[in-house]
RNA sequence: GGUGGCGUGGCCGAGAGGCGAGGCAGCGGCCUGCAAAGCCGUCCACACGGGUUCGAAUCCCGUCGCCACCUCCA
């Protein structure tokens, strides 16, 4: 498998530490607002690598942080709701968000509370080495010393002279302004329970340690890939890099970033006012639509959010469950029932295998669709059984697949029986007046029903009826 | 000022020297009692100007336009 590495700027073949192994970090949400539709992207993009990687044969560990104290966890938090409510509560929301899109529960979601041990420790070393001070000013902030650290910027190729200052900490006590904050001394502005004691003072760490810490406490010093937004290349990736190398560590051989998603053109803001958050999303189309339009650009580009962007997916998608259940519905009861060897077509794995071409893939997958649905026309049952199985699995291998039990709703099944012993007599009743030929009275039913949002197709084996949308 | 990206048909969206991705929408046909679904065909696109080449959407030079990042960001 080739992926991008924005480190390189190229694409490089895959080659793992551990054979057979691959250990995946994500920089997950700071848990300060809801979700958005970048978010879900952002965790869709992960969730389509690690599947692929799962079937092409690896065993993934799969760490997506949960960033829970930080400036605007502090910020958010109210008389009423105390950073780590506010945190915890948005935590909920993004997990409710994912599941919902079938993004598979990470190997590990460890919170940066959690790793404060572990960021002193990273943080001592830096000192030991010569790569980070505490601040002069006795703040106990403690800094990293980027002049101390020659290949700093090299993430992004940026030199230290052409940098603007960082304005995540008070500049009086460092020795560059483009220093950046390990740890964070405490403010008396801020919770009590928002400060942790430290060899430097108490306090709280500071945004780019917590990866540091977690990504080579899970996945060890040295892992495999590091992923993230393309927003966050700069300032953030870039310091978790030279932390963790000035450490000691070699850190991640691959640096893979997703695309932004802009909404009608325009960058998502909160002073623009579009933000499109997941419940917007998820109130407008199923589920499995919403995954299907994220899903379906190259997890490099960037997606521009629009109207219709949800109705053409949600075309796009119906064509795959027609398919799939024409298949079933005709090779039900012959000896190519429930055969089709799940297998991948060898165009379909080179797409994924060439930077998750899920755009390519996709095609493949509907090129199967028609020729699936050709050979039901011909009444090549044998080929209409393979593709069906191509199709399925190429599905599941994206996590698209319409029929898969992990989209079926709530409480469907109960009302479904009801629902189908009615329409099937009416049904029963339109074949009567067809066979009859009475086609006024069969319109009618049919008209009937179509009122009712239920769709009547005739079918060589008979009729067969299906809920609209 | 620095770093990086983009411009493809009505819309979305791949491709990266030759053989027209795919989806959505439209049109014509086949099928159908009529439909629906499906299939076949059609609509032959690559910002602009030069250049390299037998051949350029793809490589090079230039121009125009758009965007992101440069310490809040997925």
């Amino acid at each position: 498998m080739r992926l991008y590495d924005t480190k390189a700027q190229a694409l490089r073949d895959f080659t793992p530490i551990v054979d057979g192994k691959v250990g995946l970090y994500v920089c997950g949400p700071t848990v300060q607002s809801s979700p958005h539709i970048g978010h879900l992207r952002s965790a869709l993009v992960y969730d389509q690598l690690r599947r692929w990687l799962n079937f092409s044969g690896y065993d993934v560990t799969l760490v997506r942080n949960v960033t829970d104290i930080d400036d605007k966890v502090l910020q958010n938090a109210t008389e009423h709701e105390p950073w780590w409510a506010l945190a915890y509560r948005m935590e909920l929301e993004f997990a409710a968000g994912y599941r919902a899109l079938g993004v598979l529960a990470p190997t590990y979601e460890p919170r940066a509370t959690a790793s404060i041990q572990q960021m002193h420790a990273i943080i001592q070393r830096l000192i030991d080495n010569g790569h980070a001070y505490p601040a002069t000013d006795g703040s106990a902030d403690v800094y990293f010393d980027v002049r101390s650290w020659p290949s700093y910027g090299e993430l992004t190729r940026q030199s230290i002279d052409n940098m603007e200052q960082a304005a995540d900490a008070d500049p009086r006590g460092k020795r560059d302004p483009r220093d950046f904050a390990l740890w964070k001394g405490h403010k008396d502005s801020e919770a009590e329970s928002a400060s942790w004691p430290s060899p430097w003072g108490d306090g709280r760490p500071g945004w780019h340690i917590e990866c540091s810490a977690m990504a080579s406490r899970y996945l060890g010093e040295n892992f495999d890939i590091h992923g993230g937004g393309l927003d966050l290349r700069f300032p953030h990736h870039e310091n978790e890099l030279a932390q963790s190398t000035a450490a000691g560590h070699g850190f991640a051989n691959y640096w893979v970033h997703n695309g932004l998603v802009n909404v009608n053109g325009q960058k998502m803001s909160k002073s623009l006012g579009n933000s499109v958050y997941a419940a917007d999303l998820l109130a407008q189309a199923r589920p499995i639509v919403v995954r299907y339009y994220l899903g379906q650009a190259h997890y490099r580009s960037t997606i521009d959010y629009h109207d219709n962007a949800l109705t053409e997916a949600e075309a796009a998608l119906e064509r795959i469950e027609s398919f799939l259940r024409r298949a079933d519905r005709r090779l039900a009861g012959t000896r190519f029932a429930g055969t089709g060897a799940e297998s991948i077509p060898d165009e379909f794995r080179e797409a994924m295998d060439d930077d998750l071409g899920v755009p390519q893939a996709l095609a493949v997958l509907h090129d199967t669709i028609r020729s699936g649905n050709a050979a039901i026309d011909d009444d090549d049952l044998r080929v209409a059984a393979e593709a069906r199985g191509q199709v399925w699995a190429m599905s599941n291998v994206l996590g698209i697949n319409p029929l898969a039990p992990e989209w079926e709703q709530a409480g469907e099944n109960d009302s479904h029986d009801v629902l189908a012993a009615l329409v099937t007599r009416l049904i029963d009743a339109r074949e009567h007046a067809r066979a009859g030929r009475d086609f006024a009275a069969a319109d009618r039913i049919r008209d009937d029903l179509a009122a009712a949002g239920i769709t009547v197709e005739d079918t060589p084996t008979g009729a067969h009826w299906s809920i609209d949308g």
